[in-house]
Parts: structure tokens; C-alpha cells; sequence
DNA sequence: CAATTTTTTAACGTATACATTAAAATATGC
DNA sequence: GCATATTTTAATGTATACGTTAAAAAATTG
């Protein structure tokens, strides 16, 4: 027998409902702002409200909805200052992650995911492809934070990745093509390749802070208060 | 009617399921590396075993415990590794709140409890008295936190503090009478007030390392593998 | 007797019934 | 008509029954 790719089977209706609720989140279509009753997502999943009463805790504690008792979740809306609050963490953390790296003293070949990163987000703007482009980059933050080698800062960074996600997709085609971010990275990998943490911290924070400004720049200019 | 002050009254089950496992985490009756059954927990806090569950999911989340479907939840035991994974959080987040508390410009008025708290720490250090040097050092790193005016930063270190009480509470009366660590307060609280946020942030940075390794060292020393 | 299979057990995962309680709707008093 | 008190409603919080399934125990087999 075949396993579908959708990867429903076997776990329990509880972790369903934490994938499909941060699914329906991601897709727009539990918007940010908007409430929800329990029965209802219940319903909707197809179970009953115990599974769905742990997924919205779990959520909950992943700063993705808010249970507020009698009023239903409400996926959370980020305003411009918690935008500034993440990205001041993301900020902080992944370049720590940064140094950590290079003080590890990876090999090349332990460096590969992260140069190939580089090399298509390279290859995604000489081809004007800003989806490719965005893919490329996660990819090249999740492998720095990896390899930085510290479990509490993946967890972080993920849940707020996760968080802003939204945003950085609203955004994706509103801002400029990434030439100068793919020059950060470039410079990155190579202060990480020499070992040279300080460097590689400092280059981090300021491509994570620039991001940061042109991002809530962004938001501001369209209107968009909360996302 | 008096409010009697265990503040046990009136909240749900599930949430005082919370609070009552962490205070048996806290005070060592669920020592780290043990496992506890739903039931047993739920007879232990006179209770279903619905609010329990929906009690250990929030724990999970903030690092207490681990649920080990069919084995129990376990509680958490920190390795040095897994320390010093914590403390590099608590470093780099902590040396951000302080220098973002220096850019606030904050005036001596909202700066008073700052000072207070270097007060106290002085008095106890003068006094012999490691507890309350301990209650003042906490006051004074939760408020530089919460000067630094980022939420985010604030759950974050506050969970990663109840992650390493038991480690500090455990050293506490192991180390030195904490001399140059007043100094470093003072010296940080004078930085905060002249709104040198360089400063600020380089000298928590370095207090916190040196308050990092000597914790690890201490552990070692000791033999405790897992706290 | 060791390894494997089968059976049993017990802990969890889930649905559901019901209790609780905040909010809404209605009634009451002025 | 407005403010307050009462009743009603409905959503959550909790207990409980039961199905599911991993782990343990027992039986079987070579």
C-alpha cells in the first residue's frame, strides 16, 4: 500500500488538528484577527472538540491564535510594534547562531547546504523568480540556525518564523529584487567558512535589521495594520 | 470574605493544574528525570484527568516536561549541554533587553527599582545572605527585562528562567559570595542610566557568561549530571 | 530453553454528557 | 426611557466512558 503524500494517517487527531489548523492559518483562511468557536473548528476537522481543546493550547503557546474563554480563538494579528518585537528577537538570536557557527569550524563539505543556498537565490534573481528567491532564503536561515547547533534557538526562531510567515509573504512582491541581500549571504557564508564569528555575527544583524526596516516600511506604506 | 493568599480560588482546574505542577516541579517533589501518569497526577491534584492533560501541553511548551505518550510525562533534566544552550539564550536576549533599556532613555524616577535591586544585592552580600542576594538578583535581571519594553523577550527569558531555577537554586549556597557581580550591576545600571546602550549590553553580556560557566563549573564539580 | 507469537493489560486518545459561568436577552422598577 | 436586576442562552470547562494501541505477560514452538 502506497503512503500519500499528504502525510494524514497513523498520528493521533490531536496533532491533525495542530497541522491542519496551522495550515488553515498559513492559507488565509482562518484570517489574523478573526474568532473562532471550538465546535466550529471542531466541525470543520472533523473530530470532536477534545483534539481541537490541545491543538489551540499547543498553538496558543506557538504565539499562533489566542483562546480568550466565551469569545473563541482569535488567530493572532501582528501590529507593526510586535513585528519590530520578532524580528528584534530573530534578529538577536540568528546571529548569535551565526557566530556559533563559525566558531564550529565546519568543513566545506559540512558548509554545502549553505553555499547552495546561495547559489540559488543567486541564480533566483538573475531569473526574477521572487518565490524561488523566498524558498532559497528559508532555506538558508533554517540551515544557519542549524548549524549554530543550539536546540533552543531553532525552536524559537521557528515558532516566529511561523509567526511573521504571513507578512513575509504579503510582502514578497512589493519590495525590490534581493540583490544586496544575496551579497549578505555570499559574505556571510565566507566569514562562517573562515571561522571568523565576529564578522559573521555582525553581517547577520545587519541584513536581519535591514530586513527588518524595509519589512515594517513595507506594511506601513500599504496600509496594512495588522496581519 | 478574606482572599486567602494560595490564590487557589476561583481559576479553572486546568489552569491551577498548571501552577500546582509547577510548584511540585519547583520544589523538587517531581524531581527532573521522573515520570507521572495522567492518573497519578490527576488523583495527586484532585482532579479529572482532562485538566491535567490540557496542564502538561502548557508545561511541555514552556520546557518543564516532556509527555511521553505511555510512559508518562517526564519532567525535565538539564544536562551542562542543555544549560549552556539555555544560558546563550538568556545571554544574548538579556544583554539585547539592556541595551534597548539604555536607547529608552529612561529617567532615575522609572529607573528607581533598577537601583533598589542593586541596593538590596549590596545589603545581602554586606549581610551573608545568599537567599536574599538571590530574590534581589532576580528582581533586578526581570526588571532590566522589563525595561528593555519587548514582550517577546520577556516570555522567553522568564520561561528559560523557571527552566534553570533548579540548577541556581541548587548552586546557590556552592559559589562565592557574589562581590564582582554587584559591581557588574552597578556598573550596568549606571550605563542604562547615561543611555550608553554599547556599554549596556557588553557588560550583561560578560556578566551573564561569566555567571554561565561558573554555573556549569559548579555543576561539574559537583557531579550533577542532570538537574 | 530461547525466540517468537499470542494474549492480556493498562495508559492514552477521543467522544460525549453534563456542570459552570460569562454574556446576552429580557423583564422590572423608577 | 433608562438603569438595574433577572432570566435565558450558549460556550466553555470537566468528568467519564470507551475505543485504541503500545507495552508487558504468557503461551507456544522449534
Amino acid at each position: 500500500m502506497s503512503r500519500v503524500s499528504t502525510e494524514a494517517k497513523s498520528k493521533s487527531h490531536s496533532i491533525r488538528a495542530v497541522n491542519a489548523l496551522r495550515a488553515l492559518i498559513f492559507a488565509g483562511e482562518l484570517p489574523p484577527g478573526s474568532d473562532h468557536l471550538e465546535s466550529e473548528l471542531a466541525e470543520k476537522l472533523g473530530m470532536s472538540r477534545t483534539p481541537v481543546r490541545e491543538a489551540t493550547l499547543v498553538l496558543e503557546s506557538q504565539g499562533l491564535l489566542e483562546v480568550r474563554p466565551r469569545k473563541g480563538v482569535r488567530i493572532s494579528a501582528l501590529s507593526a510594534d510586535d513585528m519590530r518585537e520578532i524580528y528584534e528577537v530573530l534578529t538577536e538570536l540568528e546571529s548569535l547562531a551565526a557566530s556559533l557557527a563559525a566558531d564550529a569550524h565546519y568543513s566545506k563539505q559540512e558548509l554545502s547546504r549553505l553555499k547552495s543556498a546561495t547559489l540559488e537565490m543567486e541564480a533566483s534573481v538573475a531569473a526574477n523568480d521572487r518565490e524561488s528567491w523566498a524558498r532559497a532564503d528559508a532555506a538558508f536561515h533554517d540551515e544557519l540556525v542549524r548549524l549554530g547547533g543550539n536546540k533552543r534557538i531553532q525552536t524559537i526562531v521557528s515558532n516566529f518564523n511561523d509567526q511573521v510567515r504571513r507578512a513575509r509573504a504579503l510582502t514578497l512582491h512589493m519590495r525590490p529584487m534581493p540583490q544586496k541581500s544575496n551579497e549578505d549571504h555570499r559574505a556571510l557564508y565566507e566569514a562562517i567558512a573562515k571561522g571568523d564569528s565576529k564578522a559573521a555575527r555582525e553581517i547577520h544583524w545587519r541584513h536581519r535589521t535591514e530586513a527588518k526596516d524595509m519589512l515594517i516600511n513595507l506594511l506601513n506604506q500599504h496600509g496594512l495594520r495588522r496581519v
